[in-house]
RNA sequence: GGGGCCGUAGUCCAAUCAGGCAGGAGACACGCGACUUAGGAUCGCGACAGUGUGGGUUCGAAUCCCACCGGCCCCA
């Protein structure tokens, strides 16, 4: 062979660029005002600094790398930020296991990450790295809490919320999956602790209503919507026998009223205990004890045998002043709507499942067609005829919803309700490592802000070790010179609050911050953020469709209200990379299932695995890393790499004077291949670009030579394409040409329309569906004449035979089909 | 229980949005040949087989519709 292959050494090609790269700089992006080109914000993720980078990072960061690459080659003023997300629980455990101070940990993380980075050729504009961890951010999380407390959006209440036992603190609603903690998977417990909300309810038909405005993943989308969870519905009043206040009770279903058999209260709301008759007290706190007891896993799972107690008092009907038995339960929630129901046992299988164990009557009110509920024990919850119920006699479902509606209202009863399933935002934690919260409390004030001029509000620094041991309050309590302070209103003395934020807090604005890092004014600069935001594209995983994503929406909401931007929506487009598994499984350090990304380079070399990466499939799809050949990547660097160094030609040859058939294959992939990265189909693009590479071959090896400008012009085309997945070998070729770098700056090519038009197309003649002849026509050939042309051909008329002919479809100029009589 | 997404060669995947040649775009693995020795290199060639199942619409269905089977996700 030429031995140039034997040139292509990754190792040495990514040494070698990666420091010229660094003197280069060639991503930071422009603040200049005079600078005309138009802006794109390429925003990924931000990482949390759990020791080096793994395969789920090189994919996620492959895949906004290639977007934010392709916007720099198609000249746009691009900003890739970097930073990360480095408060949390996992430096905290660190550093109690290790008796240091969650600092170390995060930190010596975030460096080697950085270098991760920086050898992975991210193109990020390393200028703006941000780390929330840092007082500069996190006293910004306090001002804009600040902000949020004084317009009320901000608040401390009391009430059930979700404990974790294992991380020893309290948890949001959306960290609790299927009942567990999402950080550690451990049963979550209610416990009744004074918290610190955020109100995102507020917000929640804002919430609905923008996302027209999205282009995101559809079931993100859906994600989000349920779990915001609107349904609409009537609120109707209920007297309770000897109780002054009538109870009012949410439903999505006004048209069963007359259904209702009994009423049930949540065994942990105040309303249970208050209304209990005494002969029934024991043994409904003896019950309520059991629930309380009982993890949010129990209490929803749908097959188990239905709990309550009678609480000896009745609530009345409105519509027909029946008298309903009022019992606890836990299949009621005290959060969710009034924290009691109207039970309709016909119509509801949960009712029902409580109904036939206790004994209570079940009473058909709508007439669905199904078998009667009370004997088959299945609920019709279905579309039917209003029986048994009054006035609504006779209506179907959908219009006895309103008419009841009405009459309610009219007798000042009830009346149309919305309802959520959306809670409120508990962002304190009795944790350490995040942002304290610039509350002080004092005992004549009450709650007093920290002034804004003391912000900000440090963590102490002299915790460390088992200092930071959870013990279901904050460790910030345990620092008495930093927890007493004086009252900034009375001066008097004074206690701060020793809770910190969610990090989910830190998460839900740092995008606005790289637009000006480093401002001091305010969290962030508004004229830059009016420049950059809101972010042209989103790369992140999909775990974090509900989470992230909608305290993300919320925040941005709120600072429009504010006044502080001017966009409702913080991320136009997103994109959810898939996940990279292992033989079926998702990898795992506990398992033992894992592969080893610094391994991976360190075997194949950077761009390989970034190729990899992004050939597998779909950005959207998982890889699983048994499936894939990195080994084949480095033979298709290996081979393009050569169709460059093989290049004789000199720079600026006239590419008009090339073959001519090879410039077209080029300038088709040029045009294939602009269209797939706009569609984010990367693994189609680079098969086109395997497929240019092996024509440029074959002109090199067979046809007119290494010599020819065409193939200067394939692997030019090559180099600039290929910029985008695996920049090191990339630039290598790009200087092989005879170009200075960086090949990232080159800009992207352009087909010659010339070059795109075919001269003749082949036409597929079918003979009752079956390929009978092809034709070799003109692309602008007319219905008639194609007809004429397929119907002449001696293979149809022999696959024809003696048959008649009953229709002919022409699709010029691609197909002809013959039907015979 | 409700809703959503997905089933294409031994494997990963194209073509599905907008119905029109799957002699599958690309790749992995496999086999053969060439490179005057060798080949975990390179270049070339090849075979295999197939749109989950059953209906429907259509001149024509991987593509659209319905049902079923299987897998994944969200809510309950």
């Amino acid at each position: 062979m030429t031995g140039v292959d034997e040139n292509f050494d990754p190792r040495a090609v990514q040494d070698k660029w990666q420091a010229r790269w660094e003197e280069l700089n060639p991503f930071a992006a422009s603040e200049d005002p005079a600078d005309e080109r138009p802006r794109r914000y390429a925003l990924d993720m931000f990482p949390y600094p759990s020791g080096d980078l793994h395969m789920g990072h090189a994919e996620a960061f492959a895949i906004g790398d290639a977007v934010a690459r392709y916007w720099v080659q198609r000249g746009y003023n691009v900003l890739h930020p970097i930073g990360w997300d480095s408060f949390g629980l996992p430096a905290e455990n660190a550093a109690i296991k290790r008796d240091s101070h969650p600092a170390e940990w995060t930190y010596a993380n975030i460096d080697t990450q950085a270098e991760s980075f920086k050898r992975y050729a991210i193109a990020f504009d390393w200028s703006r790295r941000l780390h929330t961890s840092d007082a500069d951010y996190y006293r910004w999380n306090q001002w804009l809490f600040l902000r949020f407390y004084e317009r009320g959006l901000a608040y401390r209440k009391g009430g059930y919320v979700n404990w974790c036992p294992n991380d020893q603190t309290v948890l949001a609603n959306e960290q609790v999956v299927a009942g567990r903690c999402e950080r550690c998977h451990a049963v979550v417990e209610k416990r009744l602790l004074t918290q610190w909300y955020f109100k995102i309810t507020e917000y929640a038909d804002r919430l609905l209503a923008d996302m027209e405005q999205l282009d995101w993943p559809e079931r993100v989308l859906l994600m989000q919507r349920n779990w915001i969870g609107r349904s609409e519905g009537a609120d109707v009043a209920f007297e309770i026998e000897g109780r002054a206040e009538p109870v009012t009770v949410y439903t999505t279903r006004p048209d069963t009223l007359y259904g209702a058999t009994f009423f049930v209260v949540a065994a942990d709301a105040a309303l249970a205990d208050e209304i209990c008759a005494p002969e029934q007290r024991a043994e409904f706190e003896a019950y309520r004890e059991t629930v309380r007891r009982e993890s949010e896993i129990d209490r929803l799972a749908t097959d188990r045998e239905k709990t309550g107690v009678f609480l000896g008092r009745y609530a009345v009907n409105p519509v027909n002043g029946e008298r309903m038995p009022v019992w606890a339960a836990d299949y009621v929630l005290a959060e969710y709507g009034h924290g009691a129901i109207m039970a309709v046992p016909a119509h509801d299988q949960r009712d029902l499942d409580f109904a036939r164990r206790f004994g209570l009557p079940v009473r058909v009110v709508v007439h669905t067609g199904d078998a009667d509920p009370g004997e088959s024990g299945v609920a019709t919850p279905g579309e039917g005829e209003l029986v048994n119920s009054g006035p609504l006699d006779g209506l179907a479902k959908s219009a006895a919803i309103p008419r009841i509606t009405e009459v309610l209202e009219e007798r000042g009863l009830g009346k149309a309700a919305v309802n959520y399933r959306l809670r409120d935002w508990l962002i304190s934690r009795q944790r350490f490592w995040g942002t304290p919260i610039p509350i002080i409390h004092c005992e004549s004030c009450g709650e007093v802000p920290v002034p804004d001029d003391q912000l900000p509000v440090r963590l102490p620094e002299d915790l460390r070790g088992a200092d930071l041991s959870p013990r279901g309050v904050s460790p910030l309590a345990a620092a008495s010179e930093w927890v007493n302070v004086d009252c900034p209103k009375c001066g008097g003395p004074a206690k701060r609050d020793t809770d910190t934020m969610d990090t989910f807090v830190d998460s839900s604005w740092y995008f606005l911050r790289y637009c000006s890092p480093d401002y001091s004014d305010g969290p962030f600069d508004v004229e830059q953020v009016r420049r950059w935001m809101p972010a042209d594209q989103y790369n992140g995983g999909v775990e974090h469709a509900i989470l992230h994503l909608l305290y993300s929406r919320f925040f941005t909401k709120v600072l429009y209200d504010m006044g502080m931007v001017d966009f409702t929506e913080p991320f136009k487009r997103l994109v959810n990379q898939g996940q990279v598994i292992l033989g079926g499984s998702a990898m795992s350090k506990s398992t033992g299932n894992l592969v080893d990304l610094g391994a991976q380079i360190d075997e194949f070399g950077v761009d390989a695995v970034r190729l990899t990466m992004m050939f597998a499939g779909p950005p959207e799809d998982d890889i699983d890393w048994a499936d894939v050949s990195p080994s084949g990547s480095v033979k298709f660097l290996a081979r393009v790499h050569r169709v460059a160094a093989e290049v004789t030609s000199a720079p600026g040859a006239d590419a008009a004077t090339g073959d001519a058939e090879l410039r077209k294959v080029t300038h088709h992939t040029i045009d294939e291949v602009t269209r797939l990265v706009e569609g984010h189909r990367y693994n189609v693009a680079i098969a086109r670009m395997m497929e240019l590479t092996s024509a440029a071959r074959r002109v090199i090896d067979t046809g007119a030579g290494a010599g020819d400008p065409a193939v200067r012009e394939a692997a030019e085309t090559l180099a600039v394409t290929l910029s985008l997945f695996s920049p090191y070998t990339a630039e290598e070729m790009w200087a092989r040409l005879g170009h200075q770098a960086p090949v990232a700056k080159a800009g992207w090519p352009s087909a010659d329309p010339a070059l795109l038009v075919q001269e003749s197309v082949t036409c597929v003649v079918q003979v009752a569906g079956k390929v009978r002849d092809r034709l070799e026509v003109s692309p602008e050939i007319g219905d008639d004449e194609l007809e004429r042309l397929a119907l002449a051909s001696e293979k149809v008329q022999a696959a024809l035979a003696d048959r008649g002919i009953r229709k002919v479809v022409v699709r010029a100029p691609k197909i002809v089909n013959i039907v015979p009589a």
